[in-house]
DNA sequence: GACCTGCTGCGGGTTG
């Protein structure tokens, strides 16, 4: 064991004293590289194989703790990730006497007071609390970090590509232009498997040339089984949820049903089926409505109970790693929208050594099915969809030049500029634009002109000084509910929230007893009988590949053993429908249906390249109608030669500035995808909208290798 | 019909 004996003696004593028998491949890779260089490094390697202590036990074995200031920091993604990881990172410190300190919202105030009056150790923090320091507490960051050794990003695929993590990358350049000396970053990662992605992870670290990647391929044995179920959308089918139970009820299982509504109705109804039969009572639910006390209980219910089984139904919040312990299956209800996603919650079965994962896919709808199929078949290739990087974010920029210049006591609009074009965040951003952008935020009181320097404006300061400032995304209003001072939850106003209106929530069911409009309150108390609650949002977007991939499927003969006898047949069904198109290549060629009063087009491809392809229609007054999950659009009023003629000129969108200007005119709301992008002049929103929302230069590209096969009959 | 994530400072009250 040579990277062992790299590792400083206080690091080897726990080591010994945990009884290890030997370290993990990736620990090994990581411990020799990290201590004999500075470089960063991306570690990736599947959940549970010993990543934190990859970066940490080198990283404390190199690190000199005895001169002051805060000598690693560790950011998370999730608070519940921060509290989870303190555990771990402490008891290893132990052996070093380094202080681990907790930095987020619902952090010990008195931990961070004792933290300033001496930096030292390694503090665990969120994004959005180093964003609230800038502001705040600007010469707290120079106090605290500028002597910063490490920067430990942990789930660091869940930053790329969105608009958290180019807010974090500025943060971290930031950092980075505050430092005495350069800091080295090590990111953690379960979830990258598409080399392609190490190149953004490269430059996501903003330093491509000095960053390397570990990987530890070793492959996790699946047991995979699909189900077909037919049902609705209001309600899942009965003989679903009974073998469901079958399955589960010997097991600690997750299940992921995708949305929250239908989250309460799985965990109420096992449950209901579980009491009629004398099972265990141990059904719960967890998603972001379910109130956070509850959500503990039930995460602390899962690490803790090695005896008992149980189930918990949730959403995505528990696909990132928090430690809820064992679980021997997870339970996927209808696909995935992408294929990260579904590597995130495999990775949650059979975390024991040598274990293998089960995987079990109920499908309630034959697209969903074709859909699942597709999302497994491309997991198996090993294969994740690319992240779409967002080269010129000028919204994220609007809001970090907010934090700049409300962060400097004194900044002139040279330095400002100089500043931010010097971010490796905004680096394809020109001067230019950033000057124009800056008078612009001068000329709606963003910002005012004190002479030589800028300083935050009237407007400014009422963005800048709210909470909500410190994050990228925007919150929608809930009302709390709760019964005789208990928390349960939240809830979305909806015509469904009236008053003796019974609702599941937490698992459990609840009859609303009073609705407090100005206070945003619900009083309920429990009920028999009730339906599952409505959210509102928007369905993630989906990717090309994986609508490629499910015609892929549509057009071949493989047969596919892990589908269970129904759902073999309603491939077998969808197949005969697609059997009259002649398609050879699945890169070009889509399916058009000709019903003489209408066509359906079958364009499988993304989500975004979808809403593009509808914008352009609605431009030019062809009646369409769009069905997400099919990825087809019904036509009315349209030869097959004049939307062939539309769709056959990538030129189509010459005129699209002037298109997207109307759009912004007449709904102006559009804009709200992205919360700072409001506060941008009308040609950024409009190269905004082109890039974030729709996908015009994917659409393009799209359009041009188009070539439409028709049904012969 | 449709995921998720985070949050300051200050003043006043209560509790140990």
């Amino acid at each position: 064991m040579t990277a062992f004996n790299l590792l400083s003696e206080p690091i080897r004593k726990y080591i010994r004293n945990k009884k290890w028998e030997s370290l993990r491949p990736i620990q090994e890779a990581s411990i020799q590289r990290i201590i004999s260089t500075d470089n960063n490094y991306i570690l990736i390697s599947r959940t549970a194989s010993g990543k934190t202590e990859a970066a940490f036990l080198p990283i404390l074995s190199k690190v000199n703790f005895k001169v002051p200031g805060v000598k690693v920091l560790y950011i998370s993604p999730l608070i519940a990730l921060i509290n989870d990881q303190f555990f771990r990172v402490e008891s290893l410190c132990e052996y070093l006497d380094v202080p681990v300190i907790k930095w987020h919202g619902e952090a010990s105030k008195a931990a961070k007071d004792r933290l300033l009056k001496s930096p030292e150790g390694i503090v665990l923090i969120t994004p959005e609390s180093i964003e609230a320091m800038f502001v705040n507490k600007p010469y707290n960051i120079r106090h605290l970090f500028s002597g910063l050794e490490y920067v430990v990003i942990d789930e660091i695929h869940s930053f790329l590509g969105s608009d958290r993590g180019t807010h974090l990358q500025s943060l971290l350049s930031r950092l980075q232009k505050i430092n005495v000396k350069k800091f080295s970053i090590v990111g953690l990662s379960a979830t990258v498997s598409d080399a392609n992605q190490y190149t953004e992870l490269k430059e996501f670290l903003g330093d491509s040339e000095h960053t390397k990647v570990i990987r530890d391929t070793t492959p996790k044995p699946i047991n995979a089984v699909f189900k077909y179920f037919p049902g609705s959308v209001e309600e899942l089918p009965l003989p679903l949820l009974k073998d469901l139970y079958i399955r589960t009820r010997e097991s600690k299982v997750l299940i992921f049903p995708n949305a929250r509504g239908r989250v309460e109705e799985v965990a109420v109804k096992l449950k209901q089926i579980s009491e009629k039969i004398g099972g265990h009572k141990n059904y719960f639910s967890h998603h972001s409505s379910v109130d956070k006390e509850v959500r503990e209980y039930v995460e602390f219910f899962a690490k803790n109970s090695a005896l008992q089984n149980f189930c918990i139904s949730c959403t995505s919040t528990l696909e990132l790693g928090i430690d809820i312990g064992n679980v021997d299956e997870v339970v996927q209800i209808d696909a995935t929208h992408s294929i990260a996603s579904l590597i995130q919650r495999v990775g949650r079965s059979g975390r024991r050594e040598g274990k293998a994962s089960n995987l079990l896919l109920y499908a309630t709808e034959p697209w969903s099915l074709l859909q699942s199929l597709a999302c497994w078949m491309l997991y198996k290739e090993q294969y994740i969809e690319p992240v779409s990087i967002n080269k010129k974010p000028y919204d994220i920029m609007v809001h970090q030049l907010l934090s700049t210049v409300k962060s400097s006591s004194v900044i002139s609009l040279p330095e400002l500029v100089e500043e931010i074009t010097r971010n490796s965040a905004f680096s394809e951003i020109s001067m230019e634009e950033t000057e124009e952008i800056i008078h612009y935020l001068t000329a709606i009181d963003f910002f005012e002109k004190l002479g030589n320097e800028l300083i935050i404006g009237i407007h400014g300061e009422e963005v800048v000084n709210t909470k909500e400032f410190y994050s990228l995304f925007d919150a929608p209003v809930f009302f709390k509910v709760s019964s005789s001072g208990v928390k349960i939850g939240e809830l979305p106003l909806s015509p469904q929230i009236r008053e003796n209106e019974n609702i599941y929530l937490s698992a459990k069911i609840w009859s609303i007893k009073d609705i407090d409009y100005q206070t945003k309150k619900i009083e309920v108390i429990p009920a028999k009988d009730g339906k599952k609650p409505k959210f509102f949002g928007d369905a993630a977007d989906t990717a090309h590949q994986i609508r490629e991939k499910m015609l892929e499927i549509l057009i071949s003969k493989e047969q596919y053993d892990f589908l269970d006898d129904v759902a073999q047949q309603i491939i077998i069904l969808l197949r005969s429908e697609f059997s009259s198109f002649i398609i050879n290549d699945c890169k070009k060629k889509r399916p058009l249906l000709n019903h003489n009063e209408k066509i359906t087009f079958y364009s499988f491809t993304s989500s975004k390249i979808n809403r593009t392809i509808e914008l352009i229609l609605d431009s030019l007054n062809i009646e369409n109608r769009l069905d997400p999950q099919k990825s087809a659009f019904e036509i009315e009023d349209c030869t097959l030669e004049e939307l062939k003629t539309v769709l056959s000129r990538p030129d189509i969108g010459q005129n699209i500035d002037e298109v997207l200007t109307d759009l912004l005119e007449s709904r102006p709301e559009i804009i709200d995808f992205s919360k700072w992008g409001k506060y941008l002049p009308v040609t950024y929103q409009i190269k905004l909208l082109k890039e974030k929302y729709f996908d015009l230069k994917g659409c393009y590209a799209y359009l041009k290798d188009l070539e439409i096969t028709e049904n012969n009959f």
